[in-house]
Formats: C-alpha cells, structure tokens, sequence
DNA sequence: ATTCTTGTTGAATG
DNA sequence: GCATTCAACAAGAA
C-alpha cells in the first residue's frame, strides 16, 4: 500500500472524512505501534481537539491539531485508514478515533509495522529523522544535485529516504523501467541525460498513480507494476522478467531492456 | 513448512 | 566522519 502515491491518497482520504469534527476519544489496541510516544500520552493530546489540516512529507501524513500539534502517522507496509459509522468491528485495527459524531478513523495495520506519533511540527519531524525533500516538491536541479557523487546503486538511492522521501520497492522498479535502467548501475556511472530521465519519469509516474487512485489496473499496460513477477513477459518487448536483490529487496526488472 | 512481502532502524562495514 | 548495506522487526499470504 504505501509508497508516496499511496499515502498522498490516505490523506485526501483523511482530508474527506476527518477534518473539523470534535475527537471524543481514541483508543490504542496495539501499543507496537506507537513511536516515542506513550498511550496515555497520545489520548491526551487528541482527546477534545479536531484535526484542521493535513500534510504529508514523503510517505509519512501529519494531521495538524486544534492545539498547534501534529499527528505523525506512518503506514509501514500494510497499513491504511477506514472511516466508518457506529462501532462495527475491523479486522487490524491497531488504534481507533472517535469523534463526536460517533464516526471512527481506524489505523489498520495487519503486520503493525506502522508507527504514530506526535510532532510539534512537520520541518522539526522531517528534520530529526534526516528525511530528504518530499519526490513531488523539488525540481530537476535539486534532484540531480541531491545524487550527485553517491557511489550506491542506483535502486538503493531512490529508495533511501535520506536522498529524497517517497519512493519504495515498487516505484523504484517501475522508474528503472521506463528509463531502461538497470537497477544495480551504480550512481556515479550514469550520465547526466539519465538522472534528468529518471527524475521526469519519477515525476510521470507518481502523479499519474495519484490521479488514478494508485488503482494499478488502471495504470497504462506498458508499465511493470501489473506485471511484476518473476518470468512473466515484459509489457514492452515480451522478455521474461528477472528477478535480483537490491540491499535485501527483491528488484523486477527486464533483462532486455535494463543492461548495464 | 518455508519463503515471500510495497516499511524503517541501528549496527556493521567500507 | 560519511555513505552504504544488512539483519531484525511482525504477521499474513502463497
């Protein structure tokens, strides 16, 4: 679920649902996940206040509270929100708001990789874990600047959150492929011309799978995303797809059209 | 039963 | 000191 297009569409999601509505009070059913903060401590600070804002930075959502607070909220692998009526039950719900309307914002998070937190704001947050500028908010020279002299591979780069927030696993191959890259080209090997491809398709990619909800079965049928395993044929040139480690990932590519 | 998995982290390595 | 890689984390799916 949560690369950068995922959680951009978890906060129009909050955006639609939970803004400006009385928090009555917030249970936590599973304590893994909260991140530097203690329970009694996060009910506190959302109980009686609402959410006037959110904003995201990379793949972790911030929702501003009435107090000046924010909310961190990060989805791990296989985390998402569900806002509901009356108290139905939810299968992962690790933490749970209810406003005063007797609606609920549930955090599912069926493997709890997911954390929440609370931060005095969001340039402090970004700042402390070290994060790089958010995928969709920097230009082609600050990308470009932002790699150059790494000696990493360039699949571990995009993916590492310090160079540029957003981009996982799964974007990370698809940006390879359109640019016909190979993912274990170190950095320093590529030419300008590349790193100016790879940050237009970076931008083509995420803002397309955010205009189409990150349904994949509506992404274009050249792109690897729907066709990402190992053996099956290549959407552009009928290659069978390979399969490799980058820094302990699992990296989809075309061996016919990604060569060193 | 075993292996896989879209995330981050801190320790280990170069 | 810095950049990079790796094992660990947890639980569900194939």
């Amino acid at each position: 679920m949560p690369e950068l297009p995922e959680v951009e569409i978890q906060k129009r999601y909050a955006d639609a649902t939970s803004l400006h509505q009385g928090i009555a009070t917030a249970e936590v059913h599973a304590p893994e996940v909260l991140d530097g903060v203690s329970e009694q401590t996060l009910v506190g600070s959302l109980e009686g206040e609402e959410f006037l804002s959110t904003a995201r930075h990379g793949k972790y959502l911030f929702l501003e509270l009435s107090d000046g607070k924010w909310t961190m909220f990060h989805f791990g692998m296989t985390g998402r929100f569900s806002y509901f009526k009356g108290s139905e039950d939810v299968d992962y719900d690790r933490f749970n708001i209810r406003f005063q309307d007797g609606h609920h914002l549930a955090f599912l998070c069926p493997r709890k990789l997911g954390k929440i937190g609370l931060a005095d704001s969001v340039s402090t947050f970004v700042s402390e874990k070290g994060l790089g500028p958010d995928a969709l908010s920097l230009g082609p020279d600050r990308f470009l600047q932002l790699f150059d002299g790494r000696r990493a591979m360039i699949k571990s780069a995009l993916m590492n959150q310090r160079i540029v927030a957003g981009i996982g696993n799964v974007y990370s191959d698809e940006i390879l492929f359109q640019t016909g890259i190979y993912p274990k080209t170190k950095v320093s090997d590529l030419r300008r011309k590349d790193m100016e491809e790879i940050y237009d398709a970076m931008e083509e990619i995420l803002g397309k799978a955010i205009a189409l909800q990150t349904d994949w079965q509506r992404l274009p049928d050249d792109y690897l995303i729907t066709h990402r395993s190992e053996g099956e044929p290549c959407p552009v040139c009928g290659a069978p797809i390979k399969r490799t480690r980058v820094s302990g990932r699992s990296a989809y590519y075309c061996p016919n059209r990604q060569k060193k």
